[in-house]
DNA sequence: CTGATGTCGACTGTCGACAATTTCTTGACA
DNA sequence: TGTCAAGAAATTGTCGACAGTCGACATCAG
């Protein structure tokens, strides 16, 4: 039946929607550095651990790239994509003028209720910051705060740009091994976010992103270079 | 320096793969107008027309589609995309947020000799700027200032997205099918932008930008809902 | 020992064929 | 005449195979 011989990190599937699949057994792969950047993504090693073809696997792959996380060359194939410590600070400097963009619009724009949403999540954070909870999942609960607070934004391109700037920083973080600081602190920095938000004040938005964003963006950067030879 | 060395010394022998001409046919068929946005892409008929198989059609398709120029849906295949207007207003306004945070970086960190570029680029505007010339021609220099000034940010992250906004844009204005002012207006409206650049003025060059950007916006989308229905 | 050249294996690039799904057609029936 | 269901046609989804390309290693001249 199964192949003893594989060396498989996957479980085979079934036959519907095969591509998205593939691509998200990958996706969720890479980020829980189960394969480490730079590492090949052998497209028929892949297809024979799934069970299935080469085109679908080629096809996710594909797509990962053009998410960010995965890194394509011509007639060589894919890799796990390896972010330099200067395209992650490029990286969140994007970030920055993004949220802090989105952020201005919802402060203008968005309903009260909307606002709500963000509450929850600080709560959520909350919860899941000890030191006991796994990594991801901390930081997946950081990133839905600043994915709720951008769609509150009402531009679903701003979204769009967030997930993909979102999925490489999860990647690049992972890579580092331990979160960009105290999970409690991380936490505590989103509630003068939304308390900005709350009071409609552009200042106090734009200062309290920047703050945030930034702290993480230097204590991130800072790790990754020493981690780079 | 120079090798001097080397006698005679080859071109890079441009032979990028099938998936990659596909795709710029398509993408160019698409820009041109020759298919119209809703339309299908069959991947047969254009497998057939090109004397490929479907394999590199499929996978032109979805780099169009990461491109923002073509639409994929499951199980029913790849179609021109039809933006909406609502799309376009959202599309505009992201281009406002990214072009004016990469102008203030270029304010503040760019080299002169960057800037020359741009003047460069304003005379090639002048050049095309007659109702002889076509008006992709036209659109095609109007972005290449737009590139050039975020170029000279200095982050490539800026110049992905802005690249795909800009085939967005394209797509749109061709659909309108006449450009979004006076073609001399446009090259004219480029020049303060590059004054405050040079003037190392923030506030000047963020609102040369929105203005530039915001009259394009206006514009367009206002044409733009015309077409709807 | 060093550097260039030949050979080999592994992988990607592309293909044609078949299966699964959607869409179109048609005709029965109210 | 309009509706709907069943079958036909067309299109996408997946597959296995083969050819083209790249990198590594062995081989050989200097």
């Amino acid at each position: 039946m199964d192949k003893p011989d594989s060396p498989a990190h996957f479980s085979p599937l079934g036959r519907d929607g095969l591509v998205d699949r593939v691509a998200n057994l990958l996706g969720e792969a890479i980020i829980r550095g189960k394969l480490k950047p730079g590492s090949r993504l052998s497209e028929s090693v892949i297809a024979r651990d799934l069970g299935v073809s080469r085109a679908p696997v080629r096809e996710a792959a594909r797509l990962l790239e053009s998410s960010g996380l995965v890194d394509y060359q011509p007639n060589r194939g894919f890799f796990v994509r390896k972010i330099s410590a200067r395209e992650l600070d490029d990286l969140y400097e994007l970030r920055i003028v993004i949220e802090v963009s989105a952020a201005l619009r919802v402060v203008r724009e968005a309903p009260d209720a909307a606002l709500e949403t963000l509450d929850d999540q600080i709560g959520e954070l909350r919860r899941v910051s000890s030191d006991e909870v796994d990594m991801l999942t901390q930081m997946e609960a950081d990133m839905e705060f600043h994915r709720r607070m951008i769609a509150a934004s009402g531009n679903p391109r701003f979204s769009a740009i967030f997930d993909q700037l979102a999925k490489e920083t999860e990647l690049c973080v992972m890579v580092i091994g331990r979160l960009y600081g105290d999970p409690q602190w991380i936490a505590d920095t989103h509630v003068p976010i939304l308390d900005a938000l709350r009071a409609r004040d552009e200042t106090a938005t734009r200062s309290a992103i920047e703050y945030h964003i930034g702290e993480a963006r230097r204590l991130v950067t800072q790790q990754f270079r020493l981690l780079e030879e």
